[in-house]
DNA sequence: TATTGTTATACTCTATAACTATA
DNA sequence: TATAGTTATAGAGTATAACAATA
């Protein structure tokens, strides 16, 4: 395999150890990210409509600390928020302390999306390891969560 | 942690170990398609280009085909295509069996690509488990590929 | 009739650049 | 001046539907 996504076997004598890693990663990815629009398809979501609602079950943050958050550009998720916004999913809340600021916040609807979304990804991802014994999907678990400890990768919503 | 990416911890007692294999796999999806999509843009390609180059490698599909193997309807392959070959990347030969079909094929500067963004994604997948050891890094490897062992998980260009 | 591929159309997502308002 | 946000613009990616050519 390769990432390519292939299962057809390279025409590789013996793949070293790490593209088999690197290919189990690729595909991994991409696996996880086909169920997660899967799932944001059942409620008429794009994927990135159903992260932003996920992110903003537990912040109201305004849209540049988004952005940084999504890794995107301020102007996409102000246009991210608008569309979020036009179909009733979020609110934009003027910030009391900043009249330059807004706090993104979920409406009533958007936040019983969001809490369904959550309770879908976690049985798409469980649907993912089925071949594996818990003690291996704790293992992998473990495995994700140390190789993800590098204290200087950016993100955090503080 | 959540679907949401979010670092912040949730506030919420103990989480279940599924979801914290959820949000390990949630957040290492976004994680690695950050970290192609980076890998892509050192050549000016877009993750969904630098992907098609990948399968082209091994293969020379009809566009029905690739769109099976991408997920993708056909008419979005044919429009991928359509900006691979007008960057140079890939061609149509037509199909001496079949009148309808063509073969999407790689050009010599595409092949190029594919390789160099061959090498480049293994070595953003290699610093992304830097902090595992080696043997943790196989136990990675496999836990993956046994995850991925379901006989009907569609796929496949073979 | 069924299949392969293309085209027309529309929408989401994303970025860059220029702008306004506030700090 | 610097920061937060919006708007204008452009392009990629994707889907649905209708179409043409071939099987």
């Amino acid at each position: 395999m390769s990432y390519t996504l292939d299962v057809a076997p390279r025409k590789v004598s013996s793949p070293d150890s790490q593209s088999t890693l690197t290919d189990a990663l690729v595909q991994l990815s991409f696996e996880v990210q086909r169920r997660l629009a899967n799932v944001a398809a059942e409620y008429d979501l794009s994927l990135a409509q159903l992260r932003l609602l996920g992110v903003l079950r537990d912040h109201q943050p305004g849209i540049q600390r988004l952005a940084d958050h999504l890794g995107l550009e301020k102007s996409s998720v102000s246009g991210l928020v608008d569309r979020a916004e036009a179909r009733g999913l979020v609110r934009r809340i003027s910030n009391a302390d900043d009249g330059r600021s807004v706090h993104v916040t979920l409406s009533r609807r958007g936040r019983s999306l969001a809490k369904q979304g959550e309770r879908e990804v976690e049985e798409a991802m469980s649907d993912l390891v089925t071949h594996l014994t818990d003690a291996d999907r704790d293992r992998l678990a473990d495995l994700l969560t140390r190789a993800f400890s590098d204290p200087d990768r950016p993100d955090g919503l503080t």
